[in-house]
DNA sequence: CCTACTAATTAGAGCGCTCTAACAGCCGAG
DNA sequence: CTCGGCTGTTAGAGCGCTCTAATTAGTAGG
């Protein structure tokens, strides 16, 4: 810097008045600068500028893992609005431990980021707390009371809320769903449904399968539903690979989707979008959340303001694996129209 | 610092040993110091740290969009490497535009990181020959001659010949190719299969359905192959999303899958795994790439060394949508076997 | 008991910037 | 003219560390 400001015959304050775009600055002197700048090839140097500034322009995520495409797409998000703005993203997988998350947490904190966005974290709440009192921090996929945080959420309610209506409106009764065990969202999708069954007085017909996030239980999942006397005529898969299973199951065994058996699945990934598979799901904006979060740490972080809880609704994206169930035991209106 | 020190009854110097973890300090100051900072919730800063130091432990990684998955998965096995080795990851999408890509570059190298990985990066060779004189790097499906960085490389053609000898040993000969236009590895895949073609001394039966990497191009080459009088017995997809479209288009029409026609695709995505796809295809270890290269850069970043360029070899996973043709044009000795 | 070493500790400069306050020029108002 | 109020520029302190060189404490040999 004191390179430049020599080679162009001014200080070293008006360099970094000219780096900074800061207005009151000469034209003339401005393309000295410039001119000087590239000349030699001069590269602001970001840690010595956060250091005297102490702003550092850069923001940490930590989520579970990059492999995990419902991470990578809400990070996408969170990627896309931060290079808008003008933050660096400084990135930590936390692998679902506590431990990891933690020192992730600490290691970002030293590096002084202007605020924090945890997707899903498993630490506890504690420890969230300390490091929401050190920086801006937004949480995505999981709640926290009384916590100085903004806070992004799936309504997962009102998905699964979506879901049941959709096939209660085909004519379905007999409706089972195959659970994620306990992953993220799945007691809560879970819970949904067993109320929303009995909001629609259809409380007797419930069925939970166990299950986890995976295509062997859906596929697990089908041979146990296949072992029963009678098939339920619509299955609501916790999801899209639990759904796959069962759609690849009940396939090997003759069963027609959805002639036979309507299948709904959760979270729309590219699985369920393919033509061969096609299949009805439930649709979060996951870049979305990313850009929200982010929205929301920026916000926090130039104005203090009571914390945020938004919630995400989903959306049902009806493709092929739902149709009405075989006999329609509905009020003969329906016929009539 | 100075409150640790003053707390802990020592010099600033000192403090900065211990949080070091330099050796020749004695237990007793060790303890004193350690228990001041707990004390006083002191937490280094990175920034200052980099300044004085002039090392950030930092690595900055460039990719094209994390929501690809193929890029999430490499960006994972970088971080993973990362975190066991004390390095901070930053974090940059590219978004295919060399502009982009050059502002992601410049930022990186303002934050002064250890080290760059351009993953497939799309700016012309002078960019990224300039980028490799201010900083480590190295560089991940994409070749370069004579500029200073190491570069990691799938080796297409013994992926794409793998394919050819999997189904020419099955007995195909009409085996065509649903390209990946210019994607990353399509000219590559569409390059090795015509000379894999000649080589079997198959080339008359060379037949390339122009495309690119997506599920519509599958579909759209379906038909476009059901128009023609003769289907061939096989089709090398340029990768699993165009083998998903092929497989959705045959499946409409009837056409058994692998009964009537073989499909091979290429990268073992998530998809290609399903139960209900189980697409034979060609698997890329691209955790194992994303270390790699992370293995390499910090190799290169301790020791001056001459470039080295690794090519990942892919291997084949044989699944349900490869079988014989129906029509064996196989001289006899294989009806006896 | 002094010297020669090694181990533990510290003073102080400096990393490359930003920022505050001061300063120089220049205008129009009194 | 002189003064306040501009705009444009600059000097210099300081951000929170590390690192070199110097200093002190400790240990063993003569």
């Amino acid at each position: 810097m004191d390179d430049v400001a020599r080679e162009a015959g001014v200080s070293r304050a008006l360099v970094s008045l000219v780096m900074r775009e800061r207005p009151n600055v000469s034209d003339e002197r401005r393309r000295r600068v410039l001119d000087a700048a590239s000349r030699l090839g001069y590269r602001p140097n970001a840690m010595a500028r956060s250091l005297a500034s102490r702003r550092t322009k850069t923001i940490g995520v930590i989520l579970d893992d990059l492999r995990n495409p419902f991470f990578a797409e809400i990070a996408g998000g969170v990627e896309e609005l931060a290079s808008e703005a003008g933050y660096q993203l400084l990135l930590a997988a936390g692998g679902r431990s506590s431990r990891r998350e933690r020192a992730a947490v600490g290691a970002l904190l030293e590096h002084r980021v202007s605020g924090l966005i945890l997707v899903s974290p498993r630490m506890p709440a504690g420890d969230i707390a300390a490091a929401a009192s050190e920086a801006p921090l937004v949480m995505v996929g999981r709640g926290l009371r009384s916590v100085d945080v903004d806070i992004v959420l799936i309504n997962e309610a009102h998905g699964t809320g979506l879901v049941l209506d959709h096939l209660i409106e085909l004519g379905h009764e007999r409706i089972a769903h195959v659970d994620g065990g306990s992953g993220a969202g799945g007691p809560q999708r879970r819970s949904a449904y067993l109320r929303g069954m009995r909001t629609h007085r259809l409380g007797r017909h419930s069925l939970v399968i166990p299950g986890d996030f995976t295509e062997e239980a859906g596929v697990k999942a089908a041979e146990e539903l296949l072992a029963r006397r009678e098939l339920p005529t619509a299955i609501f898969a916790a999801n899209d690979m639990v759904a796959a299973g069962l759609l690849g199951g009940f396939d090997r065994a003759g069963i027609d989707v959805p002639g036979d058996v309507s299948i709904v699945g959760y979270d729309n990934t590219s699985i369920a979008h393919l033509a061969h598979v096609s299949l009805t799901t439930v649709d979060q904006p996951r870049t979305e959340m990313g850009r929200l979060a982010l929205e929301l740490l920026l916000d926090r972080i130039d104005n203090r303001r009571p914390n945020e809880l938004r919630l995400i609704e989903p959306s049902l994206v009806i493709r092929s694996t739902t149709a009405p169930p075989r006999v329609i035991a509905a009020p003969s209106v329906v016929a009539i129209a």
